[in-house]
DNA sequence: TGTACATCAGTGAACGCGCGTTCACTGATGTAC
DNA sequence: TGTACATCAGTGAACGCGCGTTCACTGATGTAC
């Protein structure tokens, strides 16, 4: 399904561009495909032609705010040595980008229980994978080193990914008033905390 | 728009009862006022005349879900004495109420970003507030205590709730494979270190 | 205790709207010889 | 360099379906005297 031509290629970002606008100004129920071809101007027929359906833009739409978010996140990551400046890069990137493109990052977090995801689980999943491997990659020298706590992967990252996930939602939802300044000011240490060995 | 007969709330009980397991079963985009009348066998006119709207009705719910979580919550944390034992009890009954009820649990999760969410936010809110108030009257003692580090309360809120939440969604979402029990042994240590004051 | 009345609860046919999708088609681009 | 053909990209009218909502109505419950 992925564009063979330059102008198809042209087309399809168009149209992912056009419809993350259409999602940050029209919400969840306004974020249709008549709203989205009438935004960008590209015609109905050739939005199937692209995506092959609604939820296929969707879920295109998706992994390509998900590749940003995680591009970003691991770049900083791939710059520190210890694993105390990696919670740090790890926490302002994510925070950093979450402020920067507020609507991608809205549009992730309101995917969680969509069905799209669930649908083109494959695809998403296989563009997270290089994320992952790469935070793996550098996460598990660190625990053999015994500069992190030898915790269960899904432990760590909940604690990791947690703290901030929740603030950036809650700075997204706008129902309360959170400051991402401050988060990223304080939650680095105290995410380290969370993860020193015991003997520390 | 609260029912003024005894009849009339065993109807919108019924109403919420049966909304929550169609959006169980079908998930977001099966979650229609057709599928909850039929399986309810509840008129429409009479889901309209208890909720004026499929919005109201939907955060009719979130209210009552949420209420459920917040009472196993609250009611945990005031058995406690200490800073510590309230961290693993706030931990334990909101995993304990994800496993025990998914369905609720889902609904709350899925939620997060939808618009009934924005349009009922009033009264939701209102449905939050006596837990909010709880908490903080229970942590506030804490932190003059010296028991807890003097951070923000949104900070505080993030590195508790954060790790938690993120646990919940990815066993509810399925797509990763999360271990509760896992999480509930390991989580609240975890994060009762990151909350302790510096010197300790 | 009985009667009249007001309010609450419940019914279901009907409505219009806009949703996602299809399809037969034209035009643009690339390729083979 | 030119021509024929295949594939890709793009168009927009048309479709059926099911969505949320309305409304005129009947029946049940509570209340006043």
């Amino acid at each position: 399904m992925s564009p063979k031509q330059q102008r198809g290629e042209a087309t399809a970002d168009r149209l992912l561009t056009t419809a993350l606008r259409v999602y940050a100004e029209a919400g969840q129920q306004g974020f249709t495909v008549n709203a989205v071809t009438a935004a960008s101007g590209v015609s109905l027929g050739s939005l199937y032609h692209h995506f092959g359906s609604f939820d296929g833009l969707a879920a295109a739409l998706y992994t390509r705010c998900m590749r940003e978010l995680c591009d970003e996140v691991v770049t900083a990551l791939r710059r520190t040595r210890t694993a105390r400046t990696g919670v740090r890069a790890f926490v302002h990137a994510y925070l950093r980008f979450t402020e920067e493109h507020p609507d991608a990052a809205l549009f992730i977090h309101a995917s969680a229980h969509s069905g799209y995801l669930a649908a083109h689980a494959d695809q998403i999943r296989a563009a997270k994978a290089p994320m992952l491997e790469a935070i793996t990659r550098w996460l598990r020298p660190r625990i053999e080193a015994g500069e992190v706590a030898p915790l269960p992967g899904p432990v760590i990252e909940a604690l990791v990914l947690g703290p901030v996930a929740e603030t950036a939602h809650r700075w997204l939802s706008r129902t309360y008033d959170a400051d991402l300044a401050q988060a990223a000011r304080i939650l680095p240490d105290r995410i380290w905390r969370s993860l020193r060995p015991d003997g520390d």
